[in-house]
DNA sequence: CGCTGTCGCGTTACTTTATTACAATTGTGT
DNA sequence: ACACAATTGTAATAAAGTAACGCGACAGCG
């Protein structure tokens, strides 16, 4: 992952192909994985896919009923809970919401970005901050397993556009 | 804050002593901003200095609707807020929970370390970590105001009583 | 003192988020 | 086609969090 992916997540971009490569990795990870790409969670992931946000369960669940899925709230988390199992989607801990991921593939607990003007999340690198953590626990006697870590902020463009405008 | 205190939160010690100094802190802290630590207020972060652990916001409100509080959410939620907002108690979003701060004053949103095993809470100097994250984010453009930092893993003490077994 | 405005508290009622349990169905391998 | 596991749908319920209203305590001030 580059700095390069943190711009990319918060400036306009071709979102098309943006999404369609994630939804094409995905498969492919599935499939070498024997897991299976069903329609609901299909669908789900193109739902997460279709912007740099962070949906909540339940909107989740309004778009998928409204398609002829099930439409009680089972549906939704276990389709939320797959992808964030098999590293296609990623909770956000702070909101109660869930994101997809754009780089599966990359073993990663990652860093995220949330901008509160304009809602958008990134991915950042997340090896010197962990790192950092690994050390300052050590230190103390503790083991690391895993972290969670979430910043909220202000991207690049919304600090041009506004100090806080939506973008 | 020291690394020693992250060895503390997680050993055994003289906790009588330790939550008092930091009920005694709070209520200096308070009394220099003008603010008060009404009974109930008192009475949950005495609750919540108990031990080092996180409680829900419901564990608090069965204890204080037990000794003659009221016993809807907002009362619990009201209190937890203030503590929180004063510095005096954290919430951590991965559990859905409200742990004391033990280093009132320090200015901080702190680093969390979680023991899985004995769900004990330390909180970790931040400085090194906070820097790192700064780092990387400002490489893509996103300035941080805020930062959620929780740690999942095993302090010492339980990781050389059994690798898992509660302590 | 008595007025007045603010703050804190308690309650009702409600919303949002998440889980348990079970039945029905689909897909896989033989 | 058959047995078995995985997946989906549904009902019901639990857990977490918030909005809104009124009452009473308390500080500041004439």
């Amino acid at each position: 992952m580059t700095d390069d992916a943190i711009a990319a997540a918060f400036e306009p971009h071709d979102h098309q192909e943006c999404a369609h490569r994630a939804l094409d990795e995905a498969a492919a990870r599935l499939k070498d994985q024997g897991a299976r790409l069903t329609p609901v969670r299909r669908r789900t992931l193109e739902i997460l896919l279709e912007s740099h946000r962070a949906m909540g369960a339940y909107d989740v669940l309004d778009r998928l009923a409204a398609e002829g899925f099930g439409r009680q709230p089972p549906v939704a988390y276990r389709a939320l809970e797959f992808l964030v199992q098999h590293g296609l989607a990623h909770r956000l801990q702070r909101l109660n919401a869930f994101a997809a991921c754009l780089h599966p593939g990359d073993d990663h607990h990652p860093v995220f970005l949330i901008c509160r003007s304009c809602d958008r999340v990134a991915e950042a690198p997340v090896t010197p901050i962990r790192d950092a953590l690994a050390q300052v626990a050590k230190a103390g006697g503790f083991r690391v397993e895993r972290a969670t870590i979430e910043a909220l902020g202000l991207c690049a463009t919304c600090a041009a556009s506004d100090a806080g405008a939506p973008c």
